[in-house]
Parts: C-alpha cells; structure tokens; sequence
DNA sequence: GTTTTCAGGTTATCAGACAATCATACGAAC
DNA sequence: GTTCGTATGATTGTCTGATAACCTGAAAAC
C-alpha cells in the first residue's frame, strides 16, 4: 500500500505536503463540491503520518477557504473553492510568468494613478516627494525599497484599500523577482530615466490630473517594460 | 436559510483567534520584521492551551506568509509580511467596499478585453456564445452563473492565468454580493440591455480589434456600475 | 587560533486519550 | 402513523507527554 520508505525528507514540510496533494485533487475534479474527505484517522492511516500532520494540512485547506470542517462530521469540500490568490508560490518565476505578472500589473498601476490624482490628500503628496528623494539619494537596495515605496503611496492615495492590496503585493511580486535575477549594476544608469518619470507622475497627480496622471504612468510601465525586458532576454 | 437570528455563539476555533492577535501585533507593528515569536511552550502557557492550538495558529500565519519557522531556533516575522490577498473575510460588503471592489475590476476587465481581442483561440469564441446563448435563455440565478461564465472565459481568452486568477475572485466576490442584496426581479427588464452588451463585446473580441474590445468593455462597465448603483442607493 | 564535540533549546512529528459535537436509529408517547 | 426524546456511534477539537530532527553557542581538543 504506502510504500512509505521511499519518501522524500528535507524539502518540504509534511502537512504542506499532503495539502498540496488534496488541494490538485479538488482543482482536477476528484473531490467535487459537497464530497467529503476521508477521516482524519483513515488519511493518517494511509499516509503514515500521525493525525498531527493531517489535522494541520487539513487546517491549511480549510485557511485557504477549500474545504470546510465540522466536528463530529467531517471535513467536505466547500460550495465554491475559492482558492486564495497566492503569488507567493515556490513556482519559479520563469519568462513567461514574469510577464504575466507585469501584465496584469500595468493596468492596476495605470488606474491608481488616475485615482490617485483624484482623491489623494495633502499628506500623500509628502509621503511621495520624501520617497522620491531617498530614490535620488539612495541606490541599490534602497533605491528599490524608495521605488516600491513610491508605488505604494500612490495606491494608498486612491483611498481604495484594494489597490493596496493587490498592488502591494504584484509589485512587491515583480520588484523582488527583478532584484534576485539582475546583477543590478546598471540600476544606478537608470535612475536618472526612472526619477524623471516619477517625478513627471508626481507632479500629475499633485495637479489633480487623471488623464494627465494616466498617461505618465502609462508611459513609465512601458519604459519600465522596455528596461526590464532588455535584460530578460538574457535569461531565457 | 433562517433568520439573522443566529448569534456570536459561532466561536471561532482557539488557534484561528490566536493566530489573529499575532497577525494583529504583527500589522499593528508591535512585533516587526525579523522578531522572534515566544517558543511554542511559552505560548502555550501563556495562553493556557495546549501546544497543539498555537502549533496550528502558528501554521496558519506561515501559511498566510506572515512569519517563518525555522525548527530548533524559532519562528520569526518575515521581512515583508505579506498577507494574502483575500476577498471572501467574513467582513461585510457595505455600500462603500462594493465600490472599491468595483473600481479595481474596471480596469482589469477593460484589459483582459483587450488581450482577448489580441490573444483569443477560436475555442474561445465558441465558448462565449455558448455562454451568451445560455443566458438570453435562462432567467435567474442560471442567467447570473452564465454571464459570470462570459466574463469568466474572456478573462481565460488572455493567456494569462493572473487575469483568471483575480478577476475570477473579485467578479465572483460582486456578484455573489449583488445576487445577495437584490431582489432580482428586475434583472429580466435589463437582460436584454446586458445581452447587447456583451455581443458587442464578443464581436469586437472575434474581430480581433483591442481598441474596440476595450472600448465595449468600458460601456460595459459603465452600463453595469450605473444599474447597480441605481439599486444600491436603496440600500444605503 | 581553528576545528571538533557536546549540551541545551526549539520545532517537527508521533502516539494515545478525553471532550464536544453531530447524524442516525430506535423506541416511547400521542 | 407521526413526532419527539434519547441512546449510541462516529468524527473533529483539544489535551498531554514523549521522541526525533535540527540549530545555536560554548566548551574542549588540537
């Protein structure tokens, strides 16, 4: 049954593990809706784990808002899987993704700064002109965390806690991926380029300017795109 | 369902409301980046429960990417805590999430419209048909759940998993919010407004046209904000 | 001064038990 | 015959204690 001898140790942790196995099984269509998963007991049996292990991927299912857990029943899967959006995942991020990712990115941030430009308030204004002038001052790493910081401001500015959000975390997405495969030498070229097209963006905003606001953002993401993607082609 | 009657006695499990003070401490920035949590057993008396609890509150806010274990030291917050995104919280929709939830969808179908024009295969088209077919002829919830589906395959017409992945969230998130807060007798009257709509979309999709597609999206969107908020001014 | 070894602490997993809750079946009351 | 209460078994929730794997830091050996 459970040739369990030949299991894999030091990668990942067992209750991710066994997750992950149910969690493929709920999105194939194994386990549909309203289908009720195996005792805790019959899963420890037939894993070879302790109860422990399964009542903690069981947990992590049930965080993620798949299945569903009531006591002295069972555990089912629930109406309408709504697996969590992660980006986070251990999946590499390869060409391909990287540019998914910066797709799905343009238009948010195009967005943001239109209503940014709309609904910021005075403080906003602050925040962005003290990012900018770390940017100016700063390079490499901090430059990166002054630049992250510029974009987050102008999507707390929308006074849309969404933007935040999502913003937040496909930007932080995007940045961190940019600093891990780059040399980031020629970060310090670019800083002049980068610092004109948020400063341009700055001062749209501080107009009340959407349209204005929009189409600097529009034109820093192309640039953006036109700087990262010239590097990228190195690593396909 | 039965009434509203039902009170706060839905205690939450021991380890999901531990696992929310940290995630408070660690939000609220009483316990920063890079900071050590107690050890398991110090919580575990801390708290007067077992172990086994704050073992599964501390699973959950790994799982969410909030801190990190390293067996036999410890677990610490994460440099960026980035939690989920995560639309489903138990958290009311009132009158002022909705719009937010709206204004961060406009922008992402606005885009997907336009991939797909670009992007789209011919299954593509067929299933949109099949989807608009499915909803000038069923009035109701099925009609809800298709035009859902319409949206649903324009997003899977971009080629980009990003586009499903969060559009599928959050159109999922406002109509569940708008089939739950009207009384949709009136959808009917509208159906053949929405249907129109959608053609347009379609047609602009399969001729290939992104400036078009985006266009009718916007109408689209437009159309959709205006009608809901008609209604929605009721509920305020 | 460098390397090795060891001890202590911490998380990961295991094993078994009891408590709380739920679904079902059965029997009593009407 | 229907309805209601109750017994009972199943299952999850929580507790307790123990062992294994792993890391850190300091003592010991060279």
């Amino acid at each position: 049954m459970t040739g369990a001898l030949t299991q894999i140790s030091r990668t990942e942790h067992l209750p991710a593990r066994i997750a992950a196995q149910f969690a493929r099984q709920i999105q194939e269509g194994d386990l549909k809706p309203g289908d009720k998963l195996p005792t805790e007991n019959t899963m420890s049996k037939n894993f070879g784990v302790s109860r422990t292990v399964i009542r903690e991927a069981i947990a992590q299912l049930r965080n993620e808002g798949m299945i569903e857990t009531r006591q002295g029943v069972g555990a089912f899967v629930i109406d309408r899987p709504t697996r969590h959006i992660r980006l986070d995942d251990r999946r590499q991020m390869d060409t391909h993704g990287f540019r998914d990712l910066f797709q799905l990115r343009v238009p948010l941030e195009i967005e943001a700064a239109g209503l940014a430009a709309t609904y910021h308030r005075a403080e906003h204004l602050r925040q962005l002109d003290e990012a900018l002038q770390r940017m100016s001052v700063a390079g490499g790493d901090d430059g990166i965390v002054a630049d992250l910081d510029f974009h987050r401001i102008i999507a707390a500015a929308t006074g849309n806690d969404y933007f935040v959000q999502f913003l937040g975390a496909v930007s932080d997405r995007i940045l961190q991926t940019i600093v891990e495969s780059r040399e980031r030498t020629r970060l310090d070229e670019i800083v002049a380029i980068v610092n004109r097209e948020h400063t341009e963006l700055r001062d749209a905003i501080a107009a009340r300017d959407p349209v204005r606001a929009r189409a600097a953002m529009r034109a820093h993401m192309v640039g953006s795109a036109e700087r990262i993607a010239l590097r990228l082609e190195f690593y396909l």
